[in-house]
DNA sequence: GCACCTATTATTAGCTACTAATAATTGTAA
DNA sequence: TTACAATTATTAGTAGCTAATAATAGGTGC
């Protein structure tokens, strides 16, 4: 595979390779760099580098990564604004993808199709800032990844600074989803209030 | 640890212990189990189970393995799992960052509560797959970026394969969030009849 | 030339966590 | 008492190491 490399560029290689996979033994480090399993060793000892056996506790251990938080993205949420009046209603859609639903099924994880109706309300929410504070959720049917879902909202009432606002999730004709959510605009006053 | 177990009780509990923890090695299931390592070799011999290094090894390459939690894969919980009693409760924690945020006020956005609340409820249901139905969510308090969330979620009611689960979402003592949610769990049929 | 140094390779002893095979021991039931 | 299962022990061999020591090759400086 390799010949006459010098010691740090054969170093840099065996970094390389281990992090890519890291089931890769002493022994066929050395035929792959065509060195003495011994220089291997000794390199792995100056990079600090642990055994076959210890990296692959490591990524068993890191694999079903514990304690990292996945967040949703910005782009994954909100879909795509079509139309809007503001105040009145407006038009969303959202194409869901693969990593948005469950492995297993393929069926859409539920938030991403709350999430396209929550920021659609709130959108269409003619204020600074709107907060979301009670909703009635249903979920007809399920989605599955690949599908493109269209969100419709609607202002059904406004009482001050209260709106309840309707939104109906369809995907090929069928509605898969209804939401009533009241949406309360705020000022900056509240901030301070609660903090 | 245990003592005078028939054999069978035994290589159950051999079996009940490495599916929580394959990283044991015979010695140590001989010293928990109270007999000699040859007899816990047979018994892994008799149930087909491979030895730890390969065990690690499977885990690693994140081969098919039956999770303690079913339907979800742990990445595709939003926040951390803190502790579960499947069929029960659970609690997660989710720490809120900027970027769930609104700019203008660092509310963090709505669907980031019920995204953690809604997985969680998901999550202690006992089955394969487990879809959201219907959904009461309450808002009672803005979440500011940086403030953590603690997400307790319970099962109230269980018939058949409805399961109604209520979830309280805190930080700081403060309730911040309430919701009721109906979920279903479901077999691999669903999938074909709605395809 | 020689001393010195680095890089590389070899050798040996010991470790863990096994497999595989064989054998001995214990207990219990026909 | 014999037969059998269950358990434990023993031995030889394996992979993939650590750790320590030693040998060898090649170059540099003087």
């Amino acid at each position: 595979m390799f010949q006459n490399l010098s010691k740090s560029e054969r170093q840099k290689g065996i970094k390389e390779y281990l992090s890519k996979d890291p089931f890769l033994s002493d022994k066929k480090l050395a035929e792959l760099f065509n060195f003495s399993v011994q220089t291997i060793r000794l390199d792995r000892l100056e990079m600090g580098i642990p055994e076959m056996r210890k990296r692959i506790v490591q990524v068993a251990k890191n694999t079903p990564s514990t304690d990292k938080v996945k967040s949703l993205k910005k782009e994954e949420i909100i879909g795509e604004l079509i139309d809007i009046e503001l105040g009145k209603n407006g038009i969303a859609i959202l194409k869901t993808t693969k990593d948005m639903a469950f492995n297993k099924t393929g069926i859409v994880r539920s938030h991403y199709i709350f999430s396209l109706a929550d920021s659609l309300a709130i959108s269409i929410i003619d204020t600074e800032v709107a907060l979301t504070g009670i909703a009635r959720l249903s979920y007809k049917k399920p989605v599955y990844a690949g599908q493109t879902l269209v969100a419709k909202a609607r202002v059904a009432r406004n009482r001050g600074n209260k709106y309840l606002v309707s939104v109906h999730v369809k995907t090929d004709q069928k509605e898969v989803f209804t939401g009533k959510l009241v949406i309360f605009s705020v000022n900056d006053k509240i901030k301070k209030e609660k903090t």
